[in-house]
DNA sequence: ATATCGACCTGCTAGC
DNA sequence: TGCTAGCAGGTCGATA
């Protein structure tokens, strides 16, 4: 579900309303990807600072260490005063003195693990290797078409991977991808200098106008509030395989890369 | 270092 | 209508 747009605007939606909160209780569901890596009554009485966000992960300040969150693939967050009791798919409650901030993620791809501070070496190992922000001002085109031009691999696996910039999901990639008439298939090395600025500026724009509109809301996706985004409705080519570009009315074609599947428009975006 | 691939888990849907 | 195979927004860790 969640790629950065997402993740920012559920960061958004309680960020505010949690600050300053005093954790009462934490309630674990079933396990996540990783153990929370604390017994929860550590947490009792610790206080929530500021709600931040690094690629598709939130990091939840405390008054002593961190919660690290991620949201996997099928992950949301409610905060609310009151909650209905835990469903099934609702494995993490943080109970807290201004509401609780619930996980529901069905799939259990997602995690949250407690560490003393940022150094923590999990901490470090799950962040230390992330690329840079995309809407940052530290997102450079100059350093942007350096490392593309280290990189052999096809330029839709490039973006996947995070490694030079995060954030870029399934969806955004070939939607950035698209907006910048690149072929997902062409190698990243091989990208003139032009097309990406094109591809920079695209993926700064389909990211702020995503979250300008909500995030998407594929499936089943809604923010801590509740409300559900509304992104999808304007894909240009993401989930549209067969039916026909909006640009040049060519139908939108179907790959696989490294398993995970590429829409693009085969008239647009040539190799 | 880079690239590929399996693994994690549940729910939904297209197709028979 | 019912069953099954295949697919889904992510990314880690093992392997060559």
């Amino acid at each position: 579900m969640p790629e950065l747009p997402e993740v920012e605007v559920t960061r958004r939606s309680f960020a505010d309303a949690i600050a300053g909160a005093a954790i009462i209780q934490v309630r674990l569901g079933k396990p996540l990807r990783w153990a929370l890596g604390v017994q929860a009554e550590k947490l009792h009485n610790l206080r929530i600072s500021a709600v931040r966000r690094r690629g598709k992960y939130l990091i939840i300040d405390l008054s002593e260490g961190i919660l690290l969150l991620h949201l996997g693939m099928s992950g949301s967050l409610r905060f609310a005063r009151q909650l209905p009791p835990p469903d099934k798919h609702d494995h993490f409650d943080l109970h807290t003195t201004q509401g609780i901030l619930r996980l529901n993620d069905p799939r259990r791809f997602g995690c949250v693990l407690y560490a003393t501070s940022m150094y923590d070496a999990r901490v470090m190992r799950l962040l230390g290797s992330l690329g840079v922000e995309p809407l940052s001002a530290d997102f450079q085109v100059d350093v942007f078409y350096q490392h593309l031009r280290k990189r052999k691999a096809a330029i839709k696996q490039v973006l996947l991977a995070g490694k030079i910039v995060v954030g870029v999901g399934n969806i955004y990639a070939c939607e950035a991808l698209f907006q910048a008439r690149i072929h997902p298939e062409k190698p990243a090395c091989s990208l003139s200098k032009k097309r990406v600025e094109l591809l920079w500026k695209a993926i700064r724009d389909v990211l702020q106008a995503a979250i300008e509109q909500g995030g998407s809301s594929l499936r089943n996706y809604s923010n801590a509030d509740g409300k559900v985004g509304y992104f999808q409705l304007q894909t240009m080519v993401y989930g549209r395989e067969g039916e026909l570009c909006r640009v040049c009315t060519r139908p939108i074609r179907l790959i696989k890369q490294g398993q995970r599947a590429t829409y693009f428009c085969s008239s647009c975006q040539k190799r």
